[in-house]
DNA sequence: TTCCCTATTTATAATTC
DNA sequence: TGAATTATAAATAGGGA
């Protein structure tokens, strides 16, 4: 998260990595730390990491043995609704990436439309014809006035340099 | 860690508290996730929050079990990641999502459907291209600019000013 | 409430020392 | 190497709909 944006896949060069690892492993403790104090929530990390044989544990191995145990304990029944958690989780970002997605193309495509339907409005002279109410069902003011902005169009071809026809 | 510097306490207020651990929890998360992911690291998390009985696991309940069971008898057995597969499968889409959007938002590109309409306009394609869905979105579009559209029009009556960026 | 949007603060990749 | 610095990317607190 700096100076690049980062790549979401394995740091292919391993003195790179092991910096990178450094840092993030710290971040994500202090995260972790935030979350617990400022919110209130009980976290218990394990993290193996490719340097060394210990794990770190976040917030330290009584607590994480602790609240490992009482994971265990989960009633089966509430341990596989908990299994999909992750997934759930990976989902909804997707599905949230989708949306976010499908709503900037829409953004675009309305950006673009609405100058392309300026510029035919301008240059064509269309408004003229247009009311509220026509325009509140486009669909249908396309429809009626298709063939009028195409045969305009066709004349000002002959033409290109004639710009605006006022009203 | 915005507008205000956090204050390094538990939030008093209880609804400024679950919307910052919402967006938190979502955040370490990602972390945790970005550091398995760059780093080729073994993170199992357990969170209790204080809005549900069951924690949150990450990056699932099988790895957390079994990372605890590692952690636990000390043994470095190794442990297949079984579902480190499907993950990165996800992850990948993720990621194609995340590049599309990028791309999209930046670039703004004319979408086909501009280009299509665009054609209808400027040159000879009349009604014919258009299939009904066009249209239907184009109502949309209108109805969404129709303020911004009237005031670029009333705006060009009385004097200048072309804003049109045609491909 | 929940989503969305910035203004800021943080985290951190690349770079320098 | 590695610690410190810097320039960006990312996270997120507060506020509005």
């Amino acid at each position: 998260m700096a100076r690049n944006k980062v790549n979401y896949a394995l740091i292919e060069d391993a003195s790179k990595r092991k910096v990178s690892y450094n840092k993030r492993l710290k971040g994500l403790l202090k995260k972790s730390d935030e979350l617990k104090t400022l919110c209130d929530v009980e976290v218990a990390t394990v993290i193996y990491g490719p340097y060394r044989n210990e794990p770190y544990t976040f917030p330290n191995n009584d607590v994480v043995r602790n609240t490992f145990i009482k994971f265990k304990e989960l009633p089966t029944l509430e341990r596989s609704k908990n299994m999909v958690t992750r997934e759930e989780f990976t989902m909804q970002r997707i599905k949230k990436l989708e949306e976010q997605l499908q709503k900037v193309m829409k953004e675009n495509r309305v950006n673009e439309m609405t100058n392309k339907m300026y510029e035919v409005f301008k240059r064509k002279n269309v408004s003229t014809d247009m009311n509220p109410s026509d325009l509140n069902d486009l669909r249908c003011v396309i429809k009626k006035n298709l063939k009028k902005v195409h045969e305009l169009m066709i004349k000002e071809d002959d033409g290109e340099g004639s710009t605006s026809n006022a009203p």
